[in-house]
DNA sequence: TTGCTAAGTGTTATGGTATAACATATCAAC
DNA sequence: GTTGATATGTTATACCATAACACTTAGCAA
């Protein structure tokens, strides 16, 4: 169980993969990967910051793709229930997904200082929410975990860049 | 560590020690225990679910507390900021503090049927979220730990009353 | 081909959540 | 009683999200 987000990658490649993954993805399961889904996708893994739905909406617009904001929360909505895509509930944001493809319980490590955010597997059933769960006869369907804090390179010894 | 909330308790004696203790904290950190602060705790304290701002402002306006948003957000602001409430993420919406005074990370278990709220303690830093975050150099100031799903009353076998 | 159906998109309007900004009032300390 | 800090009153606005309905497109069946 490792962070992805807070340590230098090929970011062009992460991006192309993901893309390739996820038209995989939707080819297996007969999901249709419109043109406003991949772009939306694209815009989302173009940062490893959330965005909110107007960021979104507004890149969407410049580009001749939609105004109005059900387009973007449309999209959203594809992206979130294909797994491609997670809500950020602290933020009210969006962030593409950093483990494609699985049907996960994913957890958010989320620096206040540089926005950036980086995404864990954190199967909260095995965790102390999941024994706290079982002892009150509380069953689980889904799970918000986030932590707000600072990322390495926003460390005092280090301002972010 | 316990889930407050799913089960019964003497509802008005769990609400007059908690104001008697907010009261007491009040006094000890010499802050202002005000009309609309008390009466914003009396009324999240009510109930063990989550209520909206605005939820909180409609009685607060009722009472001829005040109607305008910022009465109920500045409110909701010192009771948390004070620990006094909680807010909920993933329904924007808050909740009285149900292990008031201590400074804690809370957890909340939150039943989707019949939108019920139990607090726990969950000190994240010991979790797998600390481990993670511990792994990348991530220092965590606050955690959103939040599992949505069926309360014990709401399970199948016993549709909520 | 035609026609049906399901899914996606375009658009308008509205509802729900939250805060900025500035005026006024209150209260404790000096 | 003046001062300064904090709380409140008020207006306006910004941000987040969805309802509802018209229209289009893709896939499939007759």
């Amino acid at each position: 169980m490792t962070a992805l987000g807070f340590h230098s990658h090929d970011h062009a490649q992460c991006v192309s993969t993901t893309l390739a993954h996820a038209e995989l993805y939707c080819a297996e399961n007969k999901l249709k990967f419109t043109p406003i889904r991949r772009r939306s996708l694209e815009i989302l893994l173009a940062e490893h910051r959330a965005l909110g739905a107007y960021d979104l909406l507004a890149v969407l617009g410049k580009e001749g793709l939609g105004t109005a904001p059900p387009v973007a929360y449309r999209a959203l909505d594809f992206l979130t229930s294909a797994g491609f895509a997670h809500k950020i509930e602290g933020l009210n944001a969006f962030i593409a997904c950093a483990h494609l493809g699985a049907d996960h319980a994913p957890a958010f490590l989320i620096c206040t200082s540089c926005k950036s955010v980086a995404e864990a597997e954190a199967d909260a059933t095995e965790g102390q929410l999941g024994k706290v769960a079982r002892a009150a006869g509380f069953t689980i369907r889904r799970t918000v975990i986030e932590a707000l804090g600072i990322c390495p390179k926003c460390q005092p010894e280090k301002p972010c860049a």
